[in-house]
DNA sequence: AAATATTTGTACGTATGTATA
DNA sequence: CTATACATACGTACAAATATT
């Protein structure tokens, strides 16, 4: 067994790469670290905590998959954005993962979404009442234009839910709508179905909840918000018998 | 099904701990494998991908910090439960880094809660309108009793919240009530704030929201989510200036 | 522009702890 | 209790990417 004395390991049963893990989570919050400073090079850690560096590059791995650090190939080691990435990747598995109907996955998300835009919805049209805003206006000009030529307009599309959020001032609600803007575009064309073909009425639902945003008209937003994902919506409940077919794949 | 250049030749730039991880997702959705199923042993994934025992390990690492994998010492490897812990241990250690004001991040947590929360209200009041609960019951006397006696309720008002989110149905939607509990509760001790001492407060406001919901009451179930949080609000509000001195880069 | 030092990425071998039969 | 299968950990060597001189 290993010398018990040796660099507090008090309790074998706790995996090595466990507790290297939170160590390293310590020296960023002791050191008050930010996101991207660096950190200690592997070796250096590896002798710090007396650890191996399998088990140190280990644990990086595990804190890399949640963002609190990033790894640079030949560089170094920094403290990560702490973003929501891990959970839209999770959730972008999960919905293509989801057994039996795949939509129920799907579905879920897109209520999250709904909810998330309505409880915006009172603070948005108290912080948008009487102010105009060409950022918005231009993107949804660029997707009233694109929907006429029978175009896409994705990036528009993510960048207004964005700007729009960013208004609250809350970064969190800002990222929890990308993050699951992002669920939602992965996890939609990984199920077979139609493209969504009604592009002129998500245009004008965008056209609909700056509008009522900008107006202050609370009940209208919330409108604009249902109408806003009404395409969507039918679409998951038109395929709702068309099952999983297992044939294909 | 898959990006195209998975399964052959991958790109050299590509890492290959990187490629390894994508590789073991499109096993488990080309398998259609469900949580708790089991993966083929480290050896034999190192077999069949041509890479090193080590690539492999450190690709485990990162779906298991995902919880898309669960690795058992000495037993094997599983899929995960694609659970929200990911989530919730990156917004704690946001919640804890937050430079500056550590109210912050905190407060952002609260917000997230309360939209969540009032996101609910609508559709939990015409699912709880006209019946009883008496798990729901059960827990609010349970708070009410030991706020009485100056104790915590800790537990009781995690169960509750759960509970409550699980009537909607959405499977997400509580997953995602119950992990901003968990940051919530989880930072709350970590910034050195007196615990809260509204117990009965509190402890009123669930029995609120229960009433409410139970009597269809949208507007009334509202007000009573938002006197359940007046109390953090007003402690979170009353430590503004409390900032720790360390000074902002 | 090119060599070089630093740092992370990958590979392999070996020994050990852990769970199951 | 023994045996087997598996993950965990360590150490070393080398490859690849990056920055600096």
């Amino acid at each position: 067994m290993v010398s018990s004395a040796e660099a507090g390991v008090a309790f074998p049963s706790a995996p090595r790469a466990e507790t290297t893990t939170q160590q390293i989570k310590n020296y960023i919050l002791l050191n008050r670290l930010h996101p991207g400073d660096m950190l200690p090079t592997e070796t250096e850690i590896c002798v710090a905590l007396g650890v191996s560096r399998s088990s140190v590059r280990e644990a990086m791995r595990r804190l890399a998959a949640l963002d609190i650090v990033e790894v640079r190939h030949g560089h170094g080691t920094f403290v990560g954005q702490l973003s929501l990435a891990p959970l839209v990747e999770g959730l972008v598995f999960r919905g293509i993962l989801s057994p039996g109907d795949d939509l129920a996955a799907l579905r879920e998300v897109v209520d999250v979404r709904v909810a998330l835009d309505t409880a915006m919805a009172e603070s948005l049209a108290s912080s948008l009442v009487g102010t105009s805003n060409p950022d918005l206006d231009t993107l949804v000009e660029e997707m009233e234009q694109k929907s006429a030529h029978g175009q896409p307009f994705l990036e528009a599309d993510r960048e207004f839910h964005s700007a729009l959020a960013s208004r609250l001032g809350n970064r969190l609600i800002q990222q929890l709508v990308t993050a699951f803007w992002e669920v939602h575009t992965a996890v939609y064309p990984q199920l077979g179905l139609a493209p969504a073909r009604e592009l002129d009425e998500t245009a004008r639902a965008h056209r609909s909840i700056l509008r009522a945003a900008e107006a202050g008209d609370v009940i209208g937003l919330r409108e604009a918000i249902t109408a806003h994902y009404a395409p969507l919506r039918r679409a998951l409940d038109g395929a709702k018998g068309a099952g999983d077919g297992s044939g294909r794949h």
